[in-house]
DNA sequence: CCAGTCACG
DNA sequence: ACGTACGTGACTGGA
């Protein structure tokens, strides 16, 4: 018989700390129980034990000894993060068959003690699974630790414990009694450390022979001092550290094998932990799951939702079944499902305006590339905005998060699938975002996509070939300034030269050397001619590789780029642009911005190329309704000039250059969710006075302060915030008891309505732009969008009206408190045109 | 596959 | 005392 006992608390103690903060979406933290699943199935895999038992400490433990709770009082309290998962691990590990052992009076130190003594006693295998040093005391004959640490597990028993320390494992107690544990409590003799109580328990064996014989040992005069100074110390450190043999639990082995696992139990809480990745590694059959699905919402609900109930059940809509859901299948074949129905259907069915739901519509009209009309609902847009922090909208995984059976085929599966997600989104107040923006945007990318846009190639190709010439040259004389060559594009290699070999100053490190990044060796570009040319070749080859070479690798067979556009990416509903990004062209740098001459209209065609002026802060102005920020945007003036004389108090014909540098940060830096730190830095001033910028800002702005603690405030409340258009974003982060992770949170909280809104706003242009451009029968075609720019590429002869038209549909897409104002212009290159 | 870096709004 | 502005994607080096 082999019995794996393991320590609960200290398992879920390292698998808390060592994944970062991890949560569903309802706000439930899973970092640690996800960590002590990995650590479990790894143990019982390596082990394949007859008996689990898992031992925890009581949340309010009687202790021991007296002096024993007044030394654990000062122990710190675990945080609400990993607390709130102590109950959820318990749970699953019942499920999984194992034994889940609390014992009142005794921590799971005790009751693994008492596990191993058992073992001991019949001569059973026990082999404790633990985080921490503290049980090698235990180890026996049959009695052995698996230490979980960061770096790699270790295997102890007797004589790796005689290797390492060069005692016994019962010896270990003396030792621990002697040099004291901090993080346990544990005095020990003060200024003795683990060197010395190692060599003397070597030499003595234990504590009560050091003592009996204190006066004719082998030690300096200052350790005796300390010992004898520290005796009653030792002696009571030997009693707390001692663990007990005698918790008030079976001690036969036999009582802890294995049970059959829960299944139905383990894919129900699994799946409302959104942990689907065990539910696949413990092979849990999709029975079980099916069945897990159609019981009701159980309890593992977060303690956050208990506070704020949901309203009472209001009548959610049903779906029309005479409705078909489409979905496109294996090989091209589109499938159907209405009034209970499935079967086949012909493309053709989609064109016409006849009401219908898609499961993907984005890839229906990609793949299929045909006209779908009339979608009334689609199940992926619908995923991204009940929650846009997921990373897979696939079918699976929906009716995984969903507790959608999956069932025998895919038509009626999303059947399924499109009721639960309507009357959820219906619940949440999305789905007129759904009707009204993502599901018509999504021909608009398509079409785009399609589109594409044209690009010189020759020209790019000699770009290429300059800049890998120069880079060429900044290296050799990199090399030589270095003294020997190396690879600069390896930051280790390069903080080696820089900090070692030439013995730079070096600023703050990362987590693997130095920091080398540009800002950090800008402060030292006064200090060797190298750094500037390490800067110039840090620029010169990331435009060469990323957009020379990048860039003709993208380019397609009709001489143009075609990107693809997600939907479904952004956690603020901005879209996102890949294979090739479009939307980080270099433009800050005038060598960067050379690039946009190779994006051209096709023969007789021109750019319109139209961008909001300042959409964010404009948005600000509107949602805070604060009286002298929409003030300053009905003015006329320049917005940052106006800040400035509002927040420095002159007029504005005396705002300096620096004044409106200053004001412009500040601008900025209000809409990320500032800090003075960080504005001190952007800008180069001491922090007292961005402290003053930040504070002088908010006095003359106090709508948006208010506007601010109010987002934050129903962020915390509700778990979420939202945009102008009812958008979502759950923010967890709100929740942490982490101060960092909760400023985190607050700044998100804070960025994401107005960001978001913002999305909502370009969105809705693109799809009027769209559409007015085919109503008026202009040969002008939107091709891209750089989140506050759209595109169009316009036949000659009707640029003009195409510009006029883009402008119009983009300033009319919302009407703000302030005037939402457009720059458009056009050109025959992006280049000319922005 | 991750960390570091850097391009954009 | 700590860590420090929001949101993305691509490339490189190195475990």
């Amino acid at each position: 018989m082999k019995l794996l006992a393991i320590d609960g608390n200290s398992i879920m103690n390292r698998a808390f700390y060592g994944i970062r903060l991890l949560s569903n979406k309802k706000g439930v933290f899973t970092n640690a129980v996800t960590g002590f699943m990995n650590i479990y199935l790894k143990l019982t895999e390596k082990y394949a034990p007859d008996g689990v038992a898992v031992a925890f400490d009581l949340k309010a433990p009687t202790f021991r000894h007296k002096a024993y709770s007044e030394y654990k009082a000062g122990r710190k309290k675990m945080p609400d993060e990993l607390a709130m998962q102590m109950p959820l691990i318990k749970e699953l590990l019942k499920a999984l068959g194992t034994t889940v052992i609390e014992c009142e009076g005794f921590e799971a130190d005790d009751i693994l003690g008492t596990l191993a003594d058992g073992c001991e006693a019949v001569g059973s295998t026990c082999i404790i699974a633990t985080g921490d040093r503290d049980s090698f005391q235990l180890i026996h004959c049959h009695t052995f630790v698996h230490l979980a640490s960061t770096k790699e597990d270790v295997f102890y028993d007797t004589a790796k414990i005689t290797e390492v320390y060069g005692v016994s494992p019962a010896a270990m107690l003396e030792v621990k009694a002697l040099m004291g544990d901090a993080s346990d409590n544990i005095p020990g003799v003060p200024g003795i450390g683990e060197k010395t109580a190692l060599s003397l328990i070597q030499k003595y064996g234990t504590i009560e022979n050091i003592y009996k014989s204190i006066d004719t040992i082998d030690v300096t005069k200052s350790v005796r001092d300390k010992l004898i100074n520290g005796k009653e110390s030792a002696e009571l450190s030997r009693m707390l550290g001692k663990i007990s043999r005698d918790a008030p639990i079976s001690k036969k082995p036999g009582d802890y094998l294995l049970k059959p696992c829960s299944n139905v139990k383990l894919a129900a809480m699994l799946t409302e932990l959104e942990m689907f990745s065990f539910i696949k590694k413990l092979g849990i059959p999709q029975s079980a799951i099916d069945e897990a699905a159609a019981l009701p919402p159980d309890d593992i609900t977060t303690a956050a939702e208990k506070d704020n109930p949901e309203t009472p059940a209001v009548q959610l809509p049903e779906l029309d079944g005479s409705v078909p859901d489409y979905v496109s299948g294996e090989s091209g074949k589109l499938l159907k499902y209405v009034n209970g129905t499935e079967s086949e259907a012909d493309i053709s069915e989609l064109a016409d305006s006849s009401p219908k739901r898609t499961f993907d519509i984005k890839s229906m009209l990609t793949e299929l590339d045909c006209p779908i009309n009339g979608v009334t609902f689609d199940s992926t847009l619908a995923a991204y905005l009940l929650n846009v922090s997921s990373s897979d909208y696939r079918l699976a995984k929906l009716c995984a998060e969903y507790r959608v059976p999956l069932g025998s085929s895919d038509e009626f599966t999303v059947h399924e699938l499109n009721r639960v997600l309507n009357a959820k989104l219906a619940d949440a107040g999305m789905t007129k975002l759904l009707e009204d923006i993502e599901i018509p945007l999504a021909e608009v990318l398509v079409s785009m996509e399609k589109e594409g846009v044209e690009i010189d190639r020759d020209a790019l190709i000699a770009f290429g070939k300059r800049l890998s010439s120069e880079a060429d040259d900044l290296a050799q004389q990199i090399y030589i300034c270095a003294g020997e060559p190396f690879n600069i594009g390896s930051p280790k290699q390069l903080g080696n030269i820089l900090f070692e070999k030439l013995g730079l100053p070096h600023g703050k490190k990362t987590k693997t050397g130095y920091s080398t990044n540009a800002e950090t060796l800008e402060e030292l570009a006064d200090k060797d001619p190298i750094i500037d040319l390490i800067l110039r070749w840090r620029s010169v080859t990331k435009l060469d590789s990323t957009y020379a070479q990048g860039l003709l690798k993208e380019i397609a067979d009709d001489g143009r780029i075609h990107t693809t556009f997600k939907q479904t990416e952004t956690r603020t509903g901005r879209i996102s642009s890949a294979e090739p990004n479009i939307q980080n062209i270099p433009v800050r740098t005038e060598l960067g911005r050379e690039f946009r001459r190779f994006f051209r209209a096709k023969e007789g065609y021109t750019l319109v190329d139209a961008d909001y002026s300042q959409i964010e802060l404009r948005i600000l102005a509107h949602m805070s309704d604060d009286r002298s920020m929409i003030k300053a945007f009905t003015s006329g003036e320049d917005i940052h000039t106006v800040t400035a004389s509002q927040v420095f108090g002159v007029s504005v014909d005396k705002v300096t250059p620096e004044m409106r540098r200053s004001a412009k940060a500040v601008n900025f830096g209000i809409v990320y969710g500032i800090g003075a730190f960080s504005l001190a830095k952007d800008i180069g001033v001491p922090l007292p006075e961005a402290d003053r910028y930040i504070r002088s800002y908010l006095s003359t702005y106090a709508g948006v302060d208010a506007f601010m603690k109010r987002t934050v405030e129903s962020g915390k409340k509700n778990g979420y915030v939202t945009t102008m258009w009812g958008r979502r974003r759950y923010i967890p982060e709100l929740a942490a008891s982490n101060k960092t992770v909760q400023a985190l949170g607050k700044r998100m909280a804070m960025n994401t309505p107005v960001q978001g809104t913002a999305a909502d706003i370009i969105k809705l242009a693109m799809i009027r732009v769209y559409k007015r451009l085919a109503e008026e029968k202009l040969d002008a075609k939107l091709i891209l969008q750089v989140h506050d720019e759209l595109i169009v590429e316009a036949r000659e002869d009707c640029a003009e009206r195409a510009r006029i038209i883009v402008a119009e549909e983009m300033e009319n897409a919302a009407e703000l408190k302030v005037p939402l104002t457009v720059d458009a212009k056009t050109g025959k290159t992006w280049y000319e045109a922005h």
